[in-house]
DNA sequence: TTGTCACAGTTTGTATACACTGTGTCTATG
DNA sequence: CATAGACACAGTGTATACAAACTGTGACAA
């Protein structure tokens, strides 16, 4: 593996602070001031701030910059409309051409990991982070078993919104994270059986739902404090 | 309207030689001679290559540069059936929320202009562009009315793949443009009478279908000359 | 008081020089 | 003759210098 350039880190560095939050919704990015935090010339930096405009977090204009891109809650379930079909999709496409047994074996083990993280009733803290990877997983593979060449691209973009990521989840209620968990073992029984409509329709609603679920809970929070700012990825869930 | 860079326009009209097959599949492009074709430097090049590699058009490799992304039948194919659940939902979604005037007049005057076009019983070479313009502006017109941000991004992001481009149209057989139009006709019906499932299935059989008529069509030429390189745009349609 | 113009400062866009890395070739040696 | 190593070259990655454009401020005039 050769050695990522600097663009390539410091495009990852910034997407993970504008997705923090770090830079206030509609903040202007001055490419100076940003050059001399990352400790890299302006050159990295304007070839990462391209990047994430381009790949939807920030907004350009010619001649006067990068703005962090401010998202509504309608921004964040337009983002799960359409992962909810594109997801359902690369479920149909890998339920009609089966599973081979590298795809099989990695979902066997994402379910046993699922099963094993929820065994005692509730979503520890400490758990989190492994049954997110599993999340991920789970549904990479399946996105990878689609055969579908342009899925895994374009599921991607949908994850680039802050908290509409496959990292964020709402996890205080344990009721909804097992009931998500139990998705997923239908999913994979409805892939193994080479049930299309079934899998389809599961994954979508799978995915529809932990959108509704975030919506309820961006909009407590809202109205609980209507001017704080998106919250740090970490306290909420459910892929 | 602000100038654009010469970055904007260098991406531009690199994408069109992409899209156009003048490099050939795999080919390697080298940052100097495309700089001195263009007649700038290397920075506007490094960053239309790295815009048209984000889209998807060309591959990235550290230090090793840039290459044409070579696609096969699976890949156009892979861009249709995604775009066919996009604009379905994109579909389903405008015929919820109904239309507003302007929207109405778009397509009013897309189908109208359709009609026209398709009057004398034949789609004549010198009323190709028109036609072409008008599928677009219905197609895009429909994804705006969505409400969903997200899904025109998304369904550009299809059209990045050469021969998947909603410019490219097989247009030989009348009868299937005549059907495609006549789609449009029952998609703007279901829309106006708010009949969400009903659009979303003609919506993604439209685009299905249209993927079937260009495989075909490019396994025919393909049979008929293996080694030919992608045709230009323009000999070819259907959206 | 308000509107307009000009100028200065700031910020972005482009060009170019330099550094680094990967590759291919040539030679020397087993 | 084959192979390993080093050297040279080509090409990309980064930094920096320079040019152009936008923004805000202030003064002047209507």
């Amino acid at each position: 593996m050769t050695a990522k350039t600097r663009s390539q880190s410091v495009t990852d560095r910034l997407r993970e602070l504008v997705l923090e939050g770090a830079f206030g919704p509609g903040e202007h990015l001055l490419e100076i001031p940003l050059a001399e935090r990352m400790g890299v010339s302006r050159t990295p930096i304007r070839s990462a701030l391209a990047a994430l405009a381009q790949e939807g977090l920030l907004v350009y204009e010619a001649k006067r910059g990068y703005g962090v891109r401010t998202f509504g809650i309608a921004d964040i379930l337009a983002a799960y409309e359409a992962r909810a079909v594109l997801e359902g999709l690369g479920c149909r496409l890998a339920a009609e051409r089966g599973l081979d047994t590298a795809g099989r074996v990695r979902l066997e083990q994402c379910l046993a990991t699922g099963d094993r993280l929820l065994k005692c009733g509730e979503l520890t803290p400490e758990n989190l982070a492994p049954y997110r990877q599993m999340n991920i997983t789970f549904h990479e593979t399946i996105l990878a078993a689609s055969g579908n060449t342009l899925l895994p691209d374009l599921v991607r973009q949908t994850h680039n919104i802050p908290l509409a990521s496959n990292r964020i989840m709402v996890w205080e209620d344990y009721r909804i994270i097992f009931r998500s968990h139990d998705d997923h073992h239908r999913i994979f029984d409805a892939i193994i059986n080479r049930q299309p409509q079934r899998a389809d329709a599961l994954m979508q609603e799978h995915v529809y739902y932990a959108g509704q679920v975030l919506k309820a809970h961006l909009e407590k929070k809202e109205h609980a404090q209507p001017k704080k700012e998106p919250e740090r990825a970490g306290d909420t869930a459910v892929g």
